[in-house]
RNA sequence: CGGGGUGUAGCGCAGCUGGAAGCGCACCUGCUUUGGGAGCAGGGGGUCGCUGGUUCAAAUCCAGUCACCCCGACCA
């Protein structure tokens, strides 16, 4: 079939961004919706990237000294009710369990039966259960700090859902730790969003902004909130992480309580941090191209594949004699101290098509070997973060001495186009009517890929934030680190000290 | 909950002035092909969302009902 547009994704991402994405997702076979509203099903390919974004994470947990362990999927509806500000933030996008078997009726239908006494909420996050179980667990300082991670999935019932970005059921981590004292929590708040930020960057080769989260923008019951902020290519920003210090406000709630040196009672201090599966949406976003997907070498179910080339039985033969050398080598070699990932697809699609199932994968390196390649002891390479997609044929000796390079160099190369892709697209602005010009489109009707960080001064009053609101822009976060200012206020014109990054958001 | 729309093959759709259920993609078989997405020939696959009504005859007309989608509201 001849293409009616010249790249593999259509929409292009210049023509339109959400669509593009559906497209990206569907194309790289990484997930589909489900029959379920606002579930999605992740396939093979989309949940391997999920497992090594999971196996890598949880070996930098437990390298800070979290163990794992698994709470239950159901919250009794009274814990819910502990923590005021907790139930107010999660109340409207509960799922609720309130019967506990199947009766048939006169038509052989199903309906539910036995009402349950109380009933039960599906975990929207497990700040309330977690609490109620440390509360138990800790008894004297000597049982603190208490470090614990969870892998789950988690239930909001969210009015419009995306695939990766916001579905209703959702694979995550959330760690919960518990202290004795404030500074320690609040360290351990702040090197769990480092720990974020730096798997962000070295693995996901997503550049991030962390900082602290405004007031009205904070988790539900948390003191303080941070996250990271990644910036995609239609220039939104994408929260791709959060890490909470949670004072002693779920400690009061969940009664958690311990006795210190001094023999005196005292409420412990708590945190928790968590990314979930958007993390791979935010791969798809700030990396795919338009040809699809385009994989950090570090996370990618597959680094190379092997596409053979031939023509008959015999041919066929001598390729795959080839291919079977050239790959134990390439096993031979490591990257980043572990095996390089290799895939011969020897399925009998034709060689064109197979190709561009892989480019759309996202695959970070593509080898053709054919009988050239044999006679002149060579390879055809083709790199996906090489926008043309161009074929390289080199010696195979040399290919070999190079691959664990190229991977690298894939992996920096990427982090290095979305760093300064967010570079580009962040700018200082200190007047209002260069801001309001920054995040309105010149198409009204069909929005065109615009805006991005605005860092500007912000006098910290509710009402400017809501009335900045107006233009669909808000706070991300309040980037840590930052020199303390003197100006004025980017709305109201009033004193002002903190730059903060604005911006449309996901 | 308001406004608009759609339900026909796995997916995307046509058919809608009533008269034998179709097209494209995907799938299967064969032959020819194979380093930028193959060609030809053949083939399989349907409770036309559901219920009722009008009619000799309903995917088509009418009524009801259910589901989903988009724009708001809500949420980030």
């Amino acid at each position: 079939m001849v293409m009616s547009s010249k790249t593999a994704i259509s929409p292009r991402r210049d023509q339109d961004y959400p669509n593009w994405y559906q497209e990206v997702i569907k194309n790289g076979d990484l997930a589909e919706n489900s029959e379920v509203r606002g579930c999605m099903i992740i396939k093979p390919w989309g949940y391997t990237i999920w497992e090594n974004i999971k196996n890598e994470l949880d070996c930098k947990f437990k390298e800070t000294g979290h163990q794992n362990a698994y709470f239950p999927l159901f919250i009794p509806l009274k814990y819910m009710q502990k923590e005021a500000e907790h139930v107010q933030g999660f109340a409207k996008e509960c799922a609720v369990v309130t019967h506990h078997r199947l009766v048939q009726d006169e038509q052989g239908k199903l309906i539910p039966d036995g009402k349950l006494e109380e009933p039960l909420v599906i975990r929207p996050t497990s700040e309330t259960i977690i609490g109620e179980t440390f509360s138990k667990w800790v008894k004297s300082y000597r049982d603190l700090p208490l470090l614990i991670n969870q892998w789950a999935n988690i239930v909001r019932w969210e009015m419009r859902t995306r695939l990766f970005l916001r579905t209703s059921e959702f694979l995550w981590q959330e760690g919960h730790t518990v202290h004795s004292t404030q500074a320690e929590a609040q360290q351990e708040t702040l090197q769990m969003l480092q720990v974020y930020k730096s798997f962000a960057e070295d693995y996901l080769a997503m550049p991030v902004i962390a900082g602290k989260k405004s007031e009205s923008e904070k988790f539900p019951g948390a003191v303080d909130t941070y996250s990271i902020e990644a910036m995609m290519q239609d220039r939104k920003a994408l929260q791709s992480g959060t890490s909470h210090f949670l004072g002693q406000n779920f400690a009061k709630a969940s009664n958690i309580k311990f006795l210190n040196r001094e023999g005196a009672h005292q409420y412990a201090w708590t945190t928790s941090w968590g990314v979930s599966t958007r993390l791979i949406g935010g791969v798809v976003m700030t990396h795919g191209d338009d040809n699809g997907l385009v994989l950090p070498p570090r996370i990618a179910p597959v680094q190379l594949v092997i596409l053979p080339i031939f023509k008959d039985s015999e041919e066929r033969k001598k390729v795959f004699d080839y291919i079977e050398k050239i790959n134990h080598e390439i096993k031979n070699t490591k990257f980043f101290n572990q095996e390089i990932l290799t895939e011969i697809d020897d399925r009998e699609i034709r060689g064109g098509e197979k190709k561009w199932q892989w480019i759309k994968k996202g695959v970070p390196l593509i080898l053709e070997i054919g009988m050239k390649d044999i006679a002149n002891n060579s390879v055809a390479l083709i790199r996906r973060d090489d926008q043309d997609l161009k074929r390289v044929f080199i010696p195979r000796d040399k290919f070999l001495s190079e691959i664990s390079g190229l991977l690298e160099d894939i992996q920096n190369k990427m982090y290095k186009r979305a760093f300064q892709y967010q570079k580009n697209n962040t700018r200082i602005i200190d007047q209002w009517n260069e801001f309001e010009k920054f995040f309105t489109p010149v198409q009204a009707d069909k929005p065109e890929i615009h805006g991005g960080f605005a860092r500007s001064l912000w006098c910290g009053e509710l009402q400017c934030e809501e009335e900045i609101k107006q233009l669909n822009v808000t706070i991300r976060n309040i980037p840590l680190g930052a020199k303390p200012e003197s100006g004025v206020c980017i709305k109201c014109g009033k004193p002002a000290k903190l730059r903060v990054i604005f911006a449309k958001a996901y």
